[in-house]
RNA sequence: GGGCGGAUAGCUCAGCUGGUUAGAGCGUCUCGCUUACACCGAGAAGGUCACAGGUUCGAAUCCUGUUCCGCCCA
């Protein structure tokens, strides 16, 4: 064995070791229960960033814990084509190089895409290999295999046949860069500082009303003036008609209630084809709908040639100029508002009519709100489940069609007699008429239309076949909270739609990983952490075990390196513990520990160390199960590290052989010693399995009976314990405690505890003498001598202190310094120790607290006092209450 | 504007249904190269749990309000 854990060395063989085993693919026989997983699909040409490495590792871990607990995993991979992502990479190569995607033709253009996939697609998989991830890689999916296409197809056509999908127009997201329509929940709001300008807008018959606007330049599509009902101010002018100043139109001013009396003036100009409230305004008076700017983003209106073919945000300028030439602009303030911005490309977002394709969403919203009020669906944390709710509450129908060149077809046809139909095979001629000029319709289908179907679609649905059987529903989602709406809702949506039964039960949220400074991490600022570097710099255990301890606390966190640094050397500690095991047990030549028969007998530290073991099991599975990873992480890294090698090793020490050959005869004791010291590594090393896969396979290997993979080992259960065995825990546990506060007075004391020192023990209350096992215990961990009965502190290098209810008396032959410097310290823990004792004492002199509190709260405050009290006796050296007896 | 989350040791975070002298990792300080490990061991210091009220025998934990930070929605 190396002499320290180093991971590369063996990472690439246990990933290749677990393809060649094909862990990830579950066998086609198999009667054992199944636990399946879909990854959320990454862009196909993406990267991999610290929020996948988290997310995937707690898929991962799921799965090796439930394949370890007897189930078939599926994990299934796959990527999402991301059409408006790639179509914009691509957009703006095309611009660097000088051309367009228009210039080339379409033809050249999905040439270029092509190319695009074949070149960077799937290297994100590739990478979270990397991370030892156990996906199924002979199912992996891509959004436009032949298969996937089908699927969507068929969703689409039954909601079309359904009446669920329709086309028409209606105000859209426009966004005037990607030349294509985006749904609400594609739009990023962002704060803008603008303006918010007043116009007068004469009135006929006298008079004038000043509106507030911030988007001057649409009032050419103006279509009213609302006011508040109710308004005083303005009540004469309703049922009046106002001319817009530029366009000279006339129009009705009339009552509305989305006007708020406060904002502005309290008078709206009404603009339906560009903005959504006017839109829902138009509707309820029946108002026309004038669209003024084009899907270029420039304002149309042939009739003004001074603004028409005007980019939007120039044309605001040049109305405020006209404006305030002909005398209508009444002011101009500050304000600041919320702007809607294309979240691809970051372009203003353009509210405009547009004819599209939309799912009716009023049928889904019960099953989807059901699905999660009747606890079928749990998120975690579960407070997620709220913001998903509301998201129902207010949804407005889903415009799922792009102008886009690249994506899913939508799958429509129209003969030429006008029938419109749905196909998952495109015909050759109309269903309808048998007419065979058919036109196909030009638009692609929203990405995450497509999505939306991946936990069924991945299995082959609309067929029955028999993975969907088998694998769907899905048991655990993990995603990031932004893509609750954009796809969790949708997929269960869906689910319920194709399959009748809801794709998983339940979600897991991640929190974001930001930068070290709290902000956002993003290429931009430059302080984006690559996930691969840290797999370079500690080793894929390492990344996983912190990805462990923050992927599913739902809280953000901040990156902090120093965690992966420090699970490195968690790992390496692991590693020398076995090697240390090894190195005393393994038969000459050999690098196996031994197979040990079980002992009857064992040793109160055995009881303890399996005690621990037995809390870590508990533990580890309670956390997993909970999704409370980093209860899991902890409770290992505590048991490993502090409690079986800083410990349990150190007691084993004296009881084993320096080096065994593996055939001459073991005591009875270090029989003992050495099987539960293999016995508890070996659970332990399975526990830490799913979180730190590279180095427990490694240690895991040196273990009797080893398999091919830690991941056919069982996963362990708690040892059973006798009665016995509980007394001797907490025998141990005491001397425990008295060895830390012996070392920590020596020290203090300045006393050393080598050079002939010697320690007396007795049991505070001295209801019996102290144990041989004891006195052994402390004496071998303390490395001075330890004996069984009372002492005194009368001289400088004597000390007394208690813990764990044992006193014990430190005779050290000599002072490491030259005074006699332990008053100081005795006087401070006696301060400590009296403020402690105050407090008990008041609290139980509280006659409300007496009255009040459950007892055992009580009796335990009335034995804590009693402790401090005798401590404090000792610590003031003053006679133990038990010598008088003696 | 509405909603949600955070504010706990120098830093990053735990603390589940109210009952510990409030924990961990990193960092700091003091000892120690004891044949698994200096990627180590032993010990220590360090916190009026954002603020103000309230409920309770008892509050980091429950309630109300305030301040600051972050996110989502309109």
């Amino acid at each position: 064995m190396d002499s320290s854990f180093r991971p590369h060395a063996v990472e690439e063989r246990w990933r290749s070791k677990w393809d060649d085993l094909g862990v990830g693919t579950p066998p086609a026989l198999s009667s054992r229960p199944s636990f399946t997983i879909a990854l959320p699909p990454p862009n196909v040409t993406g990267v991999l960033h610290c929020g996948h490495a988290a997310g995937s590792t707690v898929q991962d871990i799921l799965i090796r814990f439930h394949r370890m607990n007897g189930y078939d995993v599926e994990w299934t991979p796959g990527t999402d084509h991301a059409a408006i992502a790639t179509q914009n990479v691509i957009e703006r190569q095309l611009a660097q190089e000088g051309t367009s995607k228009e210039q080339l033709g379409r033809a050249a253009f999905n040439e270029r895409v092509e190319k695009w996939y074949r070149e960077y697609g799937g290297r994100i998989l590739e990478q979270m290999r990397r991370l030892g991830f156990i996906c199924d890689w002979n199912r992996t999916r891509f959004t436009l295999d032949e298969p996937y296409v089908r699927s969507i197809r068929t969703l689409f056509k039954h909601l079309f046949d359904t009446g669920k999908i329709y086309r028409g127009p209606r105000l859209v997201n426009w966004c005037p860069r990607c030349r294509s329509a985006i749904s609400d929940e594609e739009v990023e709001w962002k704060e803008h500082e603008d303006a918010l300008y007043r116009i007068a807008y004469p009135i006929e018959g006298g008079g004038s009303l000043t509106v507030a606007t911030v988007r001057p330049e649409t009032m050419l599509g103006d279509a009213g003036i609302a006011v508040s009902p109710g308004d005083e101010r303005y009540r004469s002018y309703v049922g009046r008609l106002a001319t817009v100043p530029l366009s000279g139109q006339a129009v009705p001013v009339f009552e509305d209630e989305a006007v708020e009396k406060e904002f502005g003036t309290g008078v709206l100009k009404v603009t339906p084809a560009h903005d959504t409230t006017d839109y829902a305004i138009g509707e309820r008076h029946g108002l026309e709908v004038h669209s003024v700017i084009a899907e270029d983003g420039t304002v149309d209106f042939p009739a003004l040639p001074e603004l028409h073919g005007m980019d939007a945000a120039a044309a605001r300028v040049k109305v405020v100029e006209l404006l305030k030439t002909d005398g209508s602009l009444v002011g101009i303030e500050p304000y600041t508002h919320s702007v809607g911005h294309c979240d691809r490309c970051g372009h203003v977002i353009e509210p405009l009519i547009s004819s599209q394709w939309w799912v009716a969403m009023k049928d889904f919203i019960g099953p989807a709100t059901a699905a999660v009020t009747s606890g079928n669906i749990s998120f975690h944390p579960k407070r997620y489940q709220n913001g998903y709710l509301s998201w129902l509450e207010n949804l407005r129908d889903w415009c799922i069609s792009r102008q886009l060149w690249l994506g899913h077809a939508i799958p429509v046809s129209t003969c030429s007699n006008g029938h419109v139909f749905a196909w998952v095979d495109e015909p050759e001629t109309c269903p309808t008429c048998g007419d065979a000029s058919l036109s196909a319709d030009p638009d692609v289908l929203d990405t995450w239309f497509s999505s939306a179907l991946w936990p069924f679609a991945i299995y082959g649905w609309p067929e029955s076949t028999e993975d969907l059987g088998r694998f769907y529903p899905t048991d655990v989602l993990v995603t990031a909270r932004e893509i609750i709406p954009l796809w969790v809702a949708r997929m269960i949506m869906m689910g319920g739609e194709c399959t009748g039964k809801l794709p998983f039960h339940d979600v897991i949220i991640t929190g974001t990983i930001q930068a070290p400074d709290g902000s956002r991490m993003s290429k931009s600022k430059g302080n984006v952490v690559d996930p691969l570097d840290m797999v370079d710099k500690y080793g894929a255990d390492a990344v996983r075990a912190w990805a462990s301890s923050v992927g599913t606390s739902g809280q953000d966190v901040r990156f902090d390196e120093s965690k992966i640094a420090s699970y490195q050397k968690f790992g390496n500690k692991l590693w020398q513990v076995t090697r240390f095991l090894l190195g005393r047990l393994a038969p000459e030549g050999t690098e196996q520990l031994p197979r040990l028969e079980q002992p009857t007998e064992l040793a109160p530290e055995d009881w303890w160390m399996l005690e621990k073991c037995n809390e870590a099991v508990e533990t580890v599975t309670r956390g997993i199960n909970a999704f409370h990873f980093l209860e899991s992480i902890d409770s290992l890294y505590e048991t490993i590290w502090h409690v079986y090698c800083d410990w349990y090793v150190e007691m084993l020490k004296p009881r084993l052989p320096v080096h065994w050959d593996g055939a001459s005869p073991l005591s009875a004791d270090a029989t003992a010693a050495a099987w539960t010291a293999v016995e508890v590594l070996h659970s332990l090393v399975r526990l830490l399995h799913p979180i730190m896969p590279f180095v427990t396979e490694e240690c895991g290997q040196l273990f009797p009976d080893a398999g091919p993979t830690l991941l056919e080992a069982a996963w362990p259960e708690p040892y059973p314990t006798t009665a016995s065995a509980s007394p001797a825990i907490q025998e141990v546990a005491a001397a425990l405690e008295a060895v830390t506060a012996v070392r920590a007075a020596a020290q203090q004391g300045m006393l050393s505890l080598r050079e002939g020192a010697e320690v007396t023990v007795v049991h505070s209350t001295a209801q019996r003498p102290v144990s041989n096992d004891v006195c052994r215990i402390m004496a071998n961990l303390l490395r001075c001598s330890v004996r069984g009965g009372m002492g005194n502190a009368s001289a400088p290098n004597e000390l007394q202190v208690v813990a764990g209810g044992l006193t014990c008396t430190i005779h050290a032959a000599a002072l490491r310094g030259q005074e006699q410097p332990n008053v100081q310290a005795t006087a401070a823990r006696i301060a400590d120790k009296e403020a402690y004792r105050d407090r008990l004492r008041a609290q139980l002199g509280n006659k409300a607290f007496i009255a009040k509190a459950p007892g055992a709260v009580v009796a335990k405050t009335e034995q804590t006092l009693s402790e401090v009290e005798h401590e404090l006796a000792v610590l003031r050296g003053e006679r133990h209450p038990a010598e008088e007896h003696q």
